[in-house]
DNA sequence: GCAAGAAGCATGAATTTTCATATAATTCTT
DNA sequence: AAGAATTATATGAAAATTCATGCTTCTTGC
């Protein structure tokens, strides 16, 4: 991380704001990640566990928005926790096309011992902050969030406590 | 994004520090990726090229853990960037084990063109932030990354501007 | 100065991921 | 009510990623 041969001037990558989002994630992530693949659990496979204890019986689209995972990437994780025990597929009887995904028992139990580790790992993270840091930081990048992805207006984190969403 | 079927309380994930800043993350660099990639650009070819404007000449170790890409997938992209001309591959004279990277002036002028393109592409993210939020946001995530990665102590943000780091 | 160990990078096989597109079920149009 | 368009998911081939490990080149201790 020595400035090796040239650039006098202010280095770019350890300010701009991409990175440090990307840098933040990964380093907020990583001793859990570490956690989950001990568990025998892919991350891809814990985001759609941890989404399913949110909104199970979902369809393949909707968790894959919810859980950040393109389509197509989703309905191969799903078949493979499906055969491994975790969850079902069934078809919608609505809409033929749709396919609703629900935990199995086994699928919740570890869904559901998962989620509370995460819990309790977020509660220490949170808690290293000083003061107040720690809901704002949450509010800050839920505002972030929501601004970027209704496009224009300005960005304005709602200051208050955890409880809101 | 409803709550298909069950789970009257809170839901957990839109809520989850980890998941917010992954999707903060996600957010924020889909347009300015897509943009990189339309100019035939691979992203974790645009960090390569990012971080050799800051650190031409790095080693291949180095400049794993300064672009967060594994070494021996950073070995294989490199390799393709060689071959594209982007950059070549010197072994160091002092120790012949180490392998530096530099950028070719091709890979240059494609570096400090997408650099140039990031900034701007910060600055109005940033601007539209409202008031000093967008300052703020730099500050806490370094604090976090700070933090994260040495260990143990409270998180303070340093509440300064954007000169440092 | 040499053996043992460590550091730095490359490599290969297995697995994942991506991207475009196929298939199937619905909705819309006229 | 048929055909066209759209939505939802699956699939397959190409490409990327991972993981363990191999090969070199230094370092260290004796």
């Amino acid at each position: 991380m020595n400035n090796t041969v040239d650039n006098p001037e202010q280095p770019f990558v350890p300010n701009y704001l991409l990175y440090l989002l990307a840098a933040a994630s990964e380093a907020a992530s990583d001793r859990f990640h570490s956690y989950v693949r001990s568990k025998g659990v892919r991350v891809p496979e814990w985001r759609v566990l941890a989404c399913l204890t949110d909104t199970d019986g979902s369809m393949v689209t909707e968790l894959a928005r919810y859980a950040m995972i393109e389509q197509s990437r989703l309905t191969k994780i799903i078949i493979q926790m499906d055969n491994r025990g975790l969850v079902t597929r069934r078809s919608d009887p609505k809409d033929g096309r749709r396919v609703r995904i629900f935990l199995t028992a086994e699928g919740r139990a570890l869904a559901e011992e998962l989620v509370a580790d995460a819990k309790v790992n977020e509660q220490e993270l949170l808690r290293s902050f000083q003061g107040d840091q720690g809901a704002t930081i949450k509010d800050t990048l839920r505002a972030l969030i929501q601004h970027l992805e209704s496009g224009q207006p300005g960005v304005q984190a709602k200051t208050g406590n955890d409880a809101e969403s």
